[in-house]
DNA sequence: AGTGGGATCTGT
DNA sequence: CAGATCCCACTA
């Protein structure tokens, strides 16, 4: 909508994942498709995987799955979990390196037209959580290994200046945690979210 | 070739 | 807290 929105490039994304993580944070991932419907929403929760962490994919090396992972920053790596529940991740690191940031909640900015029936209450947490996300961008593993960039199916938008001024004046506050869902390396506290989000996966 | 577990979510 | 449901990595 503003002028100056920014999509996000590959090389702001080639970092560790855990720097890369709390900066996705008011965010914006956009969904295309090709007959030009757009879904757009704020990413308010995030987790980091990467080296040495036993929860990460590319822990055990590379596997057909754990690939995308050892790619380029800003590749996506979309898994399916639990038979039923797909899971976005943007690649992240220098190339050779198995990292990727899992978003885990986003703010949508409009409700799509198949949920407009919805009560609101149900609306605002539409996709708080990987698996809800994934279902209401429509994101499956068609998606996987696809540049995450300009002209593609899913891209990502710079934080907005006002946003950007929320954060420093500490009107809006990061919230850095354990991860969820996990059995191993739990204690890493590489989960990030925005306080005062109603739609984040977990409600306190 | 078989198997056990998994970065989830919903309803009871 | 059980159930839905299936891919993947690991074992043999």
């Amino acid at each position: 909508m503003s002028a100056n929105t920014q999509i996000v490039e590959s090389f702001w994304l080639a970092r560790p994942s855990t720097s890369v993580a709390p900066d996705l944070l008011g965010c914006t991932l956009v969904r295309q498709f090709p007959d030009g419907e757009v879904i757009r929403g704020t990413i308010v929760e995030t987790e980091a995987y990467g080296p040495g962490d036993p929860a990460c994919h590319a822990y055990t090396g590379l596997t057909p799955r754990s690939k995308v992972m050892f790619g380029p920053a800003s590749t996506s790596y979309v898994y399916l979990i639990y038979g039923m529940y797909h899971c976005f991740n943007v690649v992240t690191d220098l190339e050779g390196v198995g990292s990727a940031v899992l978003v885990r909640a986003l703010q949508l900015e409009a409700v799509p037209e198949e949920f407009a029936g919805m009560p609101a209450v149900k609306q605002v947490r539409l996709a708080a959580g990987p698996g809800k996300l994934c279902k209401v961008m429509k994101i499956d593993k068609t998606l996987n290994g696809l540049p995450v960039g300009a002209g593609q199916p899913l891209y990502l938008e710079h934080r907005t200046e006002e946003f950007q001024g929320a954060i420093d004046s500490c009107a809006i506050n990061i919230v850095q945690t354990t991860r969820i869902g996990i059995t191993k390396g739990i204690d890493l506290p590489w989960r990030w979210y925005l306080g005062n989000c109603s739609a984040v996966s977990k409600l306190l």
